[in-house]
DNA sequence: GCCAACGTTGGC
DNA sequence: GCCAACGTTGGC
């Protein structure tokens, strides 16, 4: 199984609001990178939910409920969603600082690579964040 | 609010 | 096809 990790701002979309909403598409992508990143998502996956712009953490799990078909959104271009679905919440939510700090986290693509939409992590990257979150 | 990094666009 | 200009994102 292949892990993950999708960001947003959360004034545009945040954890709380995709809690509510339940299964949903992960829309409006549209950088090639994030793309094919979703493409090669499988279904059960799970990805880390981040919160950029405002928080700056990483603050649920959620797992891919279905693998990518056609962005509904795009109105040209050969883009792709896939849905995801609210799995918890972290007891405590991981910060950027936090993630920097630490050697097995500090060169995801996410601290990298700030714009990647969506990227991947390794097993143990995936570990330790749930470690560090107090999340199994 | 500013600015650096990155992606995209468009002129040549 | 190159590269400068521009727009967007996101950390600070």
């Amino acid at each position: 199984m292949a892990h993950w990790l999708v960001k947003s701002e959360p004034t545009a979309w945040s954890w709380d609001r995709q809690v509510a909403a339940g299964t949903t598409p992960w829309d409006g992508v549209r950088n090639p990178q994030a793309t094919n990143n979703m493409k090669a998502m499988a279904e059960g996956d799970r990805a880390f939910f981040y919160h950029s712009n405002e928080g700056k953490e990483i603050v649920g799990i959620a797992k891919v409920v279905k693998e990518h078909y056609p962005d509904p959104t795009a109105e040209e271009g050969d883009w792709s969603v896939v849905d995801l679905a609210p799995v918890k919440p972290l007891k405590k939510s991981v910060t950027l600082d936090a993630l920097k700090a630490d050697a097995v986290l500090k060169d995801i693509p996410l601290v990298k690579q700030s714009r990647l939409s969506v990227s991947p992590l390794t097993e143990p990257q995936f570990k330790r964040v749930l470690a560090l979150g107090e999340a199994r």
